[in-house]
DNA sequence: AACAAAATGTTATAGTGTTACATATCACAG
DNA sequence: CTGTGATATGTAACACTATAACATTTTGTT
């Protein structure tokens, strides 16, 4: 497995890498799946990597209604590509989506998610996926999908 | 810790008795609270409990109007009620609620969902717990409150 | 150039949850 | 009891999130 795009998403960072790294790779991926990252969905995948703030669908819609108009559906098809070619998630705790810091790998989304500075890291966390399967398992449960989201205060929010 | 109220949701069970179990120790834990079980909350609670597949908030209100008229806000209080005093869950990813199998201990919300038969199960398993403090611990975040919402297909479901 | 498939625009509507304020009920002190 | 403040419920309007249905444009291919 490769490095995620941003490892410590909390701590002060070249967030200017993470954007370029992520459409960058974005680039990649649609060329090796042939899928079409058209400008919309390009311009959508990177107001989601503006910072790493999870941003609900009426928030992308602000943002994309300068210069052209757009509606809902608009925003929401480009997130719906973006999730189907793993560029991207939603969170459901939040109603909002962010860019997905593993495009390209096999990974459960895993999320913290601080309450003070709103930002999210995503985890790829084999031990937790273990146990989720572990307990799974004994239950005879077949998991198809895992919602992990966790909510507290990262170390940087915890210092103050 | 003592026995859940549904220890195995998805197999053919004696449900008469978990509703009973389900509504006698909501009961016990409101005394113990001094927190007001009040006939419209008991009603909600015994409609959460009434299966094992989560209910949606506007589902609820459809079955409470039966009888007597409600709006919105009064589902809605009642399930925050239920939730502050810990009787009832939101499932996230469902934007659906479900009554608590741990009233009165303290425990994660973890969560079985069949896509099948739409049964959810709780889970207060250890090991996940464990691994995701030891996951966060590593980033140094403090858990404040987890969703961890496992979909998939139950045992009885894959039998089929 | 002609055509089919994919993407986007547009309008309306469905589904989920909250605000604000009025009314009713309850608990408790006097 | 009875008044009084706190708690709970009723009611109407509204905010936020997401989708349906259909028209139009753009793209890739023959
Ligand atoms: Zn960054
Ligand atoms: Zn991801
Ligand atoms: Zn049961
Ligand atoms: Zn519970």
């Amino acid at each position: 497995m490769s490095q995620p795009i941003a490892d410590h998403p909390f701590t002060p960072h070249d967030h200017q890498q993470c954007i370029d790294q992520a459409m960058a790779r974005a680039e990649a991926l649609c060329r090796r799946q042939r899928a079409r990252l058209t400008p919309l969905r390009r311009r959508v995948l990177e107001l989601l990597w503006q910072s790493h703030r999870p941003v609900g669908a009426y928030e992308l819609l602000e943002q994309l209604r300068t210069g052209s108009r757009a509606a809902p559906p608009t925003v929401y098809r480009a997130l719906d590509f973006l999730q189907r070619v793993g560029l991207a998630h939603r969170l459901a705790s939040l109603n909002a989506y962010t860019g997905c810091c593993y495009p390209g790998e096999s990974h459960a989304g895993q999320f913290l998610i601080c309450r003070s500075c709103q930002a999210s890291s995503e985890l790829s966390s084999a031990g937790v996926s273990r146990s989720i399967r572990q307990a799974t398992a004994a239950a005879g449960f077949s998991v198809e999908q895992q919602t992990v989201e966790i909510h507290g205060l990262c170390s940087r929010c915890r210092e103050d």
